[in-house]
This record gives C-alpha cells, sequence and structure tokens, in this order.
DNA sequence: GTGAAAGCGCTAACAT
DNA sequence: ATGTTAGCGCTTTCAC
C-alpha cells in the first residue's frame, strides 16, 4: 500500500466525519479492550496515587479502565464483578477485597480472563495472583525505633479485614521478637462518633496499656480525634504511626511518622502485569510492587506510662 | 410467558453456564451503557470523594465509568477525549477542563453524545453545560472575615489556568468591596522545589505585602513547605486559607480554615444530570451542584505586619 | 404465541 | 492488489 494513498483515505474520512467505531470493532475480536477494577471504597486518599498510576498504565498499554466502587458493601462488590463480566472485560484489577468474595470471581477464572488482586488476598480471590507491598522491613523498623523508646505495648486500629490481615500477622510477628504486646481493633472507620475513642480509654485502662497507635489511613481521622477528645498528646502521652500516607500528603508535610509506599508504582506495576499477561505472559503468584518505607516523624517519642486502673 | 417458564430458562442458562454479552447487546442497541471521565490530574484528595460520587451515581443508572487521567498534559487530555469518542462512550465528563481543549469536544456535540464540563469551562469546552459549585458567598464570608481580623492585602495560589478563574474573580471582587488587595500566583504545584517559597519572599517584600494566603488544595503542599521553611508561624505570621478539602480531611482535623463542598454530591449531581441528559432531558446550561463552605479554623488570626523593605 | 432473518460496524479469510 | 463474504452476540422485525 503507497503512503501517499493511506493519506488520501485519510483525508478522505476525516472529511467524511469518520470515526472507527471501537465497539464493533472489539466485538468482532472479541475483546473490549477495557479493564475493570472494583474498589471496596475510595476514601482513602492514597487510592488517587494507585489510580494515577493504573490509569496512566492502562492508557499506555491501550486499555480503558472502568472503575467501580462497592461504598463497603460486600454485595454491591459482588455485583460489580458480575458486571463487569458481563460487559467482558478483558482483565480485573480486584482491590483489597474484602473477606469473603465467594464465587463471583470464579467466572472470569473459567473464561480465562486474566484477573490480578491487589494489596491482598481473600477467601474466593485467593486463587488470583496477587500484586503487594512488603510490610516486612518498614514494620519492623518502626517497631524496632518504638521498643528502643521504651514501648512495650501497641494498639493498632485498622478496618474489619476478618483473616487476620497481613499487617496485623507482621506487627504481631515483629512484637513477639521485640517483646512487646500487639493489640488490634478491627472496626470500620465509620463507627458512630466515639467509637475509637471508648475503645482507646478501654485499652488504656489495662494493665499494660498501650503507650503507641498504629492507625490505617481510613481508621486515621477517628483516632485522631478521640486522642484530640481524650486531651492526649502526640507523642507525649501516646506516640503514633499511620499507614499508607499518600504523595500529597508527603509534600503537605502531615505531623505523624508513617508507613507508605508509592502508590502510582503499584498501580503502573499491576497495570504492565495485566498487559503482559493479555499478551500470554501470566503474571508470578505474588509480585511485590513496592516496599513499605517506615518514615519517623514527630508523632514518635519515649514510651509514657498511663495512670493504670484510675479507680 | 409464565413466571414459570422464566425461572426454568433462568436455570438453564446458568445451567450452561451462560451470560449474556453487554458488548454485543450494546452494538446491536448503538450504545454502550459507558460513561467517560477525563480528570487532568487526579492527585488532589477532594476528587476521590467527586469519584465516590460519580461513581455510585453511574452504577445506579446502569452505567459503567471509564476513567482517564491527563497527568496535566493538555495534549493527554485531547487524545483522551477522542479515544473515549471512538469507543462510543454514551456520554462524557470533562472534569475541570483545561484552558484550551481546541476542537477535541465538537464530535461529542455533533454526534449528540451528552457532555458535561466540571467545576469550570474553557477554550473548546465552553459550549457544555456546566455543572458548578458556588463559590460567592464562602469566599465573601472569609474575606470579611479577614477583614475583620485586619487584613487588606492577600495572596491567592492557584494552578495556571490562563482565563481568569472563577476563584480568582470572586476573590477580586470581594477584594473591592472590602477595599482589601487581591494578589494572585498561577503557579503548577510541581514546580522546582524552593519556587513557592521565592514567591512568597517576593510578594512579603513588596510595600503592601500580604497578611494572608489562599491555596487551592494542589498548591497547599508546597505553600505549607514555604511556610515552614521561612519559618512562618500560622497564624502568629500570616493566616492561610485552603480550598477544597475532602471529606477524609474534614474528618482528621487539619489546622486549616478552608472553603471546601461536598464533593460526592457534586458527583452523584453530575451522574444524575448526565441519566437524566441520556433520557431525553438535555440539563440547564449551568447546575449548581452545591454550595461552598467556610470553615473557620486556627490559621486565620490578626493581620501581621511584616518588616517590609528589609534592607 | 414461536421461529427465522436482518443487521449493528467491524475484521479475517477468502476469491477474484 | 482489490473485492466479497461470513460472522462476533445480540435485538428487532416480520412472517408463520
Amino acid at each position: 500500500v503507497s503512503p501517499h494513498l493511506v493519506e488520501r483515505i485519510r483525508s478522505a474520512a476525516v472529511g467524511l466525519g469518520y470515526t472507527p467505531n471501537e465497539a464493533a470493532r472489539n466485538l468482532r475480536l472479541l475483546r473490549t479492550m477495557t479493564l475493570g477494577a472494583v474498589f471496596d471504597r475510595f476514601e482513602e486518599p492514597m487510592f488517587m496515587d494507585l489510580l494515577e498510576g493504573l490509569s496512566s498504565a492502562c492508557q499506555k498499554h491501550g486499555y480503558s479502565l472502568a472503575i467501580t466502587t462497592a461504598r463497603g458493601d460486600q454485595q454491591v462488590y459482588e455485583a460489580q464483578l458480575q458486571r463487569l463480566f458481563e460487559r467482558r472485560v478483558d482483565g480485573l484489577f480486584v482491590v483489597g477485597p474484602p473477606d469473603d468474595l465467594g464465587d463471583s470471581v470464579a467466572p472470569f477464572l473459567d473464561a480465562g480472563i486474566p484477573a490480578l488482586a491487589l494489596f491482598w488476598r481473600g477467601r474466593g480471590s485467593d486463587r488470583l495472583p496477587l500484586v503487594r507491598v512488603h510490610h516486612e522491613e518498614a514494620i519492623r523498623a518502626a517497631m524496632t525505633r518504638l521498643a528502643a523508646e521504651g514501648h512495650r505495648s501497641v494498639l493498632y486500629f485498622t478496618r474489619p479485614i476478618r483473616p487476620r490481615n497481613i499487617r496485623d500477622l507482621v506487627l504481631r510477628q515483629a512484637g513477639t521478637e521485640l517483646n512487646m504486646k500487639v493489640a488490634t481493633e478491627s472496626i470500620s472507620f465509620d463507627r458512630p462518633d466515639g467509637t475509637h475513642r471508648q475503645l482507646i480509654e478501654e485499652h488504656l485502662r489495662r494493665a499494660d496499656a498501650p503507650t503507641a497507635l498504629f492507625a490505617d489511613a481510613n481508621s486515621l481521622p477517628p483516632v485522631a480525634q478521640a486522642l484530640r477528645e481524650l486531651g492526649l498528646q502526640v507523642p507525649g502521652d501516646i506516640s503514633v504511626v499511620t499507614f499508607d500516607e499518600s504523595q500529597w500528603h508527603k509534600r503537605l508535610g502531615l505531623p505523624w511518622s508513617t508507613i507508605c509506599f508509592d502508590g502510582q508504582e503499584v498501580g503502573r506495576t499491576a497495570g504492565r502485569l495485566m498487559a503482559e499477561s493479555l499478551a500470554g505472559n501470566p503474571p508470578p503468584d505474588i509480585t511485590s510492587a513496592a516496599e513499605y518505607q517506615w518514615i519517623e516523624r514527630g508523632s514518635v517519642g519515649p514510651a509514657h506510662e498511663h495512670n493504670n486502673r484510675q479507680q
């Protein structure tokens, strides 16, 4: 085909206002060039980084990205999966899957549609390749630092992910090694105001009361509010470590020490793995897309003994 | 058709593993049940609220949402618009369109595909119905408050949106009424470190130096950093007001006074308007989806005269 | 009521 | 090198 002719046709096409119909094209080719991503909820600022990376990687490889939020509802999560399947997405990202997805991922697996779990897996998503971020070293570093400051008991606020989540696991392991007590409160961040405060008060009354708090991104707002209401100074009265700070916050300069990672990088990696998978190279069972980093800031100080048993 | 038969067929379908193919269905019906949304960039945490609302509204009306980021690049923005057009999305959200979109929205308009601009319009997007949030009262309230604290000169940091953006306009108008000077710096937040600091220093050296700062969400991180580096206390040395705080931050309790709105509500409204438009009820030229609120916090205090002309 | 056929816009495999 | 055709999986129409 002569380049001249190509140009003539192209200009004629423009003149006639012709635009190829991707939808029809894709029907013929038995693909949609669309990838689906299901989120439990958006809220956490770090997800913006993830989306930026994921979205960029998808468009780089020619795919569109259809996103979906379950608004914290497991039923909705499963319904969205089915919708994406009916849509015949070419690939699926299951972002932070809930505890139990039932069989809603099975159709994808059966149809040979590549699906990737991001961050962790649960029941019903345990057979998906996983893209994760390594916690071990950063958590160990944080715990070691806390131990050096005399902390012997920490409390971790996370959301209700039933099968012991990996962070919890690693925290406990580090706790065992460093001879520190690790307690976990799995609680939804949108519980009524005051719930977090009550929990903290309750823990502080115990014999081995925590002198440091770990808080997931979603738990940070209510925990921070609780500390303000209780008049607890950070780090004077209690030390605080947060998880999953976003890029925007990094530039903003929050006061909290944090264990965080590059969300954009994880998004890009997931996108790339998906593209490779679609090209015939299935991803390994587990991929480490990034490493969590321990960033110490002013929210960590010496352990402060509380007045237990105030009666 | 008897309900009994319906059930028999339904179970037979399940037994055979049949799932309807939406893509083929949509080709036949000349629609895709997909809405496209183009973002200049994600970064700002408020966009998570918007996405939550937009995504919810779309799925409520049976539509999928394909999102796209231009990563701050106008070329990419236009390319994404074209891609979405080839995809034959049924509707388009142009979120915070850049200064000049050229003719890239024209195909949608010509094809009768409803397109909505969110937040503002620019060249090339000026003919789209607009979903906006009213600034006037909140900005006036903030300025009135600052005036009462003795402020006579404020500086506004925003990103480079060339045609005088509406916030700038309203700030200036309020400034005129209240006899306050309003200066604006349109600067990309990802300029080299130190740029914001230099700009602030420069403004502080002037005769009528600003005693208060307004900062868009994207500008807040570098501005906050600059203030830290300059050793300027808030509100002791200078007062600060931010824009577009997210829900997450509201719960977190940031120290800055802010002019913000309910991002989820705006998303829901945009989604609803789009669904109605697709159902034959085109939206009005301008829709107010929410009102900006003025929330005063500790970052606003009495005006503090700077030592100008330090030589 | 049930069944057959046309066609949405494209691509791949043919035949000329 | 160019033209023709079948068919992706559905819905709609039209005939039975």
